[in-house]
RNA sequence: GCCCGGGUGGCGGAAUGGCAGACGCGGCGGACUCAAAAUCCGCUGUCCGUGAGGGCGUGUGGGUUCGAGUCCCACCCCGGGCACCA
């Protein structure tokens, strides 16, 4: 065939873009989504007998229609479903709503519509969003948290827990709306202590609530995460929140000033302190007991006693944030006592403080003090004119107040003025000396190496109407009953209003709450508290194996099948709470013999997407900064967006939307579509001969580079090669030599599989029009040919003195000394040499010759 | 303060110790058009030079190496996490 002239000189492309059909992908992406859906593409039967992987989003918030933080979920999630699927494995890709939430509530109380109206309606507007972005999921397998048969499983998942001793009820202090009656989140109190609401000043009150006994699983929490592949970043937050602590308890008796007993306290009146630095035990001039010690009122002092009682009184209405803060006068958040302990290292008696900081519920809620190596302990004693005493000797030029380094200790004398068979720690290292004052201890029976943890039970109790019925009654007779499992799920009533005051409508509901216990037969009241929707979403991965059992929140051989999750992918807000719930519940239904015993970590891998800001913030509905994702899919399409959040940025990294290059995406796939289209064809320059070795490679090249980018998440580049691989191929199609028919085919079809999981609508059409009753999905991802990554020749580099002067076409197999002759005979490197000798020729063939001249 | 990341054109960013700035955005010039949009072509780190060409360039200062954006040491700046948890 003739020649296609070059297009800028000739109208044959004016006449050519009028008869082409254009992109249009309002029409392409409908028809392909509706495609998918029917013909059941991405459902996957647990008996799929293809090497099996599981890909899940994180479980959404129905909130409404998509906005951009999901479409870069899911444009990810969908992506590596539809790579995987085509690499031949059956990829389990579902999705569900977690339903239950406050924000339902809110809008119930605003509207007086029910609750379940309102999320019912959300879902289907985010479900239709996500269909729209071209996401791809096993719909069949869809679960929310307010269904009725989840709400079942969840219940059913707490009274296993309970009856494992892993619920419990407890005390826990919680911020109080007196006028309201009702229990309040932190965020609704304002920072001067009163309600956000109801303007009453907010008071602290200790109320029974359910907890999860997660501490029961922190050692296993913090070892396990050795073995998941997930961001340090994540892994290191964890770590934080967990917060082991490896210390030594001991017992000090509380004595007089004179450090003789007491008369007027039992004998076994003493003061357990947990240190992390029991090698400065002989520093320690005073020491802290939390308010709310028990021991406080014992050991007070009458001429103390008011002093006391006022200041723990003061604490009690501190809220916990402003007694973690850092600010205040520490002379007014500490009180002494007026009792004394005995400092079993130097014999000597140590004055009793109070101080708000010091909490109860961690250690044993007392400290020892030791102003010379704790800076908040030097502080304390400055205030008060305690004597502080230097225990590690300082370094040359130490300046400032504690010491908390290395040395070797001083000050630490095996007998002193009072102690007769002491603990020598003079001259030994920290590591060293918190060994041996740690063996003194125990030997004598005064203490032990104990762990501490940061980490608190799970408080699920919340006074709300839409969430999860804790399925418990309580009896006057009885106590305390699990509703008995055939009896579930307990359903809260639909007969409800909502009153402003925020209380729950559950908390007076005659109806829900008066019931009979199945024990006695007797009158029995229903708990009205709702479980935290954590509880929820901490086990929706195990049902999503096999959301038809009914006999069991999931079948054990489901979970095995698919658990545990190959690629969990969400935002990075989630670091603690979430992946710790999740962890923490998977790992106690695994010891319940719920789960397989084997599966002690939901997900293998985790990957969490940044955020994505406009105007340096993050856009947020709070913000009003949305960039609304379907009015570009209005537009531009699906294909195009979804390509502008692959090709942003590495996908770890928050985005700013400014930066996100619709206009290119848009251009680029019009380019795949001219390229592509049979019809268009008469456009390039094709002709039948013999196809060119150098696009043949080229398309080999892209293959590779596109599949290892995929491999390391790198999507920006395997969309940039694929850019450049078309401007290139567009060139080549265009020029007088034109490119082979056949190498051109190649290459277009081994584009569309390349772009298939990225850009699904546009591929899956140009690739049925090519091969008519094939779909791109369903083929093959192709693989690169090693023997065609090799290129016949290659550029050798020719450095001076490491200064790139020169580049010679050689042969790829071209050998040391021929690179060296090579490079020797550039009239550069001629003329640089000036007929010098090289001092030195380094020859790393076929890239690269380095003459050395000096 | 401690622990992680990260500093590369006007911008987002590429680059197994071997051609810095791929690809995109933006900008400039051109083709097509009555015109615009769309599309297409070319240029686009910086300085010197009419040009060919050359100098300088990856936060700063040192070092290792034939060769450093990449490795090592020190420092500066930015982002994130943790922080009276004894």
């Amino acid at each position: 065939m003739p020649a296609v002239p070059r297009p800028d000189t000739d109208d044959a492309v004016e006449r050519h873009d009028e008869a082409v059909e254009r992109y249009d992908p309002q029409v392409i992406e409908p028809h392909w989504q509706s495609y998918w859906q029917e013909h059941g593409t991405y459902q996957v039967d647990n008996d799929d007998p293809r090497p099996r992987s599981y890909v899940l989003c994180m479980y959404p918030y129905p909130s409404g229609a998509a906005h951009m933080g999901h479409v870069r979920n899911y444009t990810f999630g969908d992506l590596l479903t539809r790579y995987r699927t085509m690499r031949g494995e059956a990829v389990l890709s579902p999705m569900g709503f977690d339903s239950f939430g406050l924000p339902a509530e809110n809008a119930a109380i605003r509207t007086g519509r029910h609750p379940r109206e309102f999320t019912d309606e959300r879902i289907e507007e985010l479900r239709s969003s996500i269909t729209r972005i071209g996401g791809v999921y096993d719909w069949r397998r869809e679960v929310r948290s307010h269904d009725p048969s989840y709400i079942h499983w969840t219940q059913w998942i707490f009274l296993k827990l309970f009856e494992a001793g892993l619920a419990y009820r407890g005390y826990a202090t919680v911020n109080w709306d007196p006028v309201d009656q009702t229990v309040l989140a932190n965020e609704q109190v304002l920072p001067d202590g009163t309600a956000e609401r109801s303007g009453a000043v907010v008071e602290q009150r200790d109320l029974e609530q359910w907890f999860l006994r997660i501490t029961d699983y922190a050692e296993q929490l913090l070892d396990d995460l050795d073995g998941l592949e997930w961001p340090e970043r994540v892994v290191v937050q964890q770590r934080n929140w967990i917060g082991r602590s490896e210390g030594v308890e001991f017992e000090m008796p509380v004595v007089d000033a004179d450090g003789r007993p007491r008369a007027d306290l039992p004998e076994d009146a003493v003061v357990r302190v947990f240190t992390t630095r029991v090698d400065t035990s002989f520093g320690m001039t005073f020491c802290v007991l939390a308010p709310e010690h028990p021991l406080v009122d014992v050991i007070v002092t009458p001429e103390h006693r008011e002093q006391v009682d006022a200041f723990a009184a003061r604490t009690r209405s501190t809220s916990e944030v402003d007694r973690l803060s850092v600010e205040g006068d520490l002379a007014a958040r500490g009180c002494a006592t007026g009792a004394w302990a005995r400092n079993p290292f130097t014999g000597r008696a140590v004055p009793v403080y109070l101080a708000d900081y010091v909490l109860g519920s961690y250690g044993t809620g007392a400290v020892m003090a030791v102003p010379g190596e704790d800076q908040r302990d030097w502080d304390f004693a400055t205030a008060f004119g305690i004597e502080i005493v230097e225990t590690v000797q300082r370094p040359a030029g130490f300046e400032g107040g504690a010491y908390s380094g290395d040395g070797p200790h001083v000050n630490s004398p095996a007998a002193g003025p009072v102690l007769e068979d002491g603990c020598d720690l003079n001259g030994l290292d920290v590591a060293t000396a918190k060994q041996v004052a740690a063996e003194w201890l125990v030997d004598r029976g005064l203490g032990e190496a104990v762990v501490n943890y940061r980490l608190r039970d799970w408080l699920v109790s919340r006074q709300r109407f839409w969430g999860c019925p804790i399925p418990i009654l309580h009896c006057d007779t009885c106590g305390i009953v699990p509703v008995p499992l055939d009896e579930l799920p307990v359903l809260a009533p639909d007969d409800v209003e909502f009153t402003p005051t925020g209380q729950s409508p559950l908390q007076s509901h005659e109806g829900f709450l008066s019931t009979t216990c199945p024990t006695c037969g007797g009158p029995a009241r229903r708990e009205s508290d709702t479980m935290d929707t954590f509880v929820d979403s901490s086990w929706y991965f195990l049902r999503f194996c096999d959301p038809w059992s009914a006999a069991a929140p999931f079948r054990r051989e489901a979970v095995e099948t698919w658990m545990p999750v190959d690629q969990y992918i969400g935002g990075a807000e989630h670091a603690v709470l979430h992946l710790m719930y999740a962890r923490f519940m998977t790992k106690a239904l695994s010891d319940l013999g719920v789960a397989p015993p084997e599966l002690r970590e939901p997900f293998r891998r985790l990957f969490t997407q940044g955020m994505i800001r406009l105007d340096g913030t993050k856009m947020s509905k709070s913000k009003g900064n949305l960039v609304a994702p379907e009015e570009i899919i209005d537009t531009l399409g699906a294909d195009t967006l979804r390509l502008g959040h692959l090709s942003v940025k590495p996908p770890e990294e928050d985005v700013d939307w400014e930066a996100v290059g619709l206009e290119g995406c848009a251009r680029f796939l019009h380019r795949v579509w001219r390229l592509a289209l049979p019809e268009a064809a008469a456009v390039w320059n094709l002709h039948d001969g013999a196809g060119a070795e150098d696009l043949s490679r080229a398309t080999h090249r892209l293959v590779d580079e596109v599949t290892s980018a995929f491999d390391r998440w790198s999507y920006h580049v395997a969309v940039a090669r694929c850019m450049a691989f078309v401007n290139d191929l567009q060139r080549a199609a265009r020029s007088e030599e034109g490119v082979s028919r056949s190498g051109f085919d190649h290459a277009v079809d081994t584009l569309l599989l390349l772009l298939a999981p990225a850009a699904p609508h546009v591929t899956a059409e140009l690739w049925a029009r090519r091969h008519p009753g094939e779909h791109v999905h369903e083929q093959a991802w192709p693989e690169a040919d090693p023997a065609m990554l090799v290129e016949a020749t290659a550029t050798l580099v020719v450095q001076v003195d490491g200064k790139v002067r020169d580049r010679i076409e050689v042969p790829a197999d071209a050998d040391e000394a021929a690179c060296t002759a090579a490079a020797l005979a550039s009239e550069k490197v001629v003329a640089l040499l000036g007929g010098a000798a090289p001092v030195r020729v380094v020859a790393r063939p076929p890239k690269v010759v380095n003459v050395v001249t000096s």
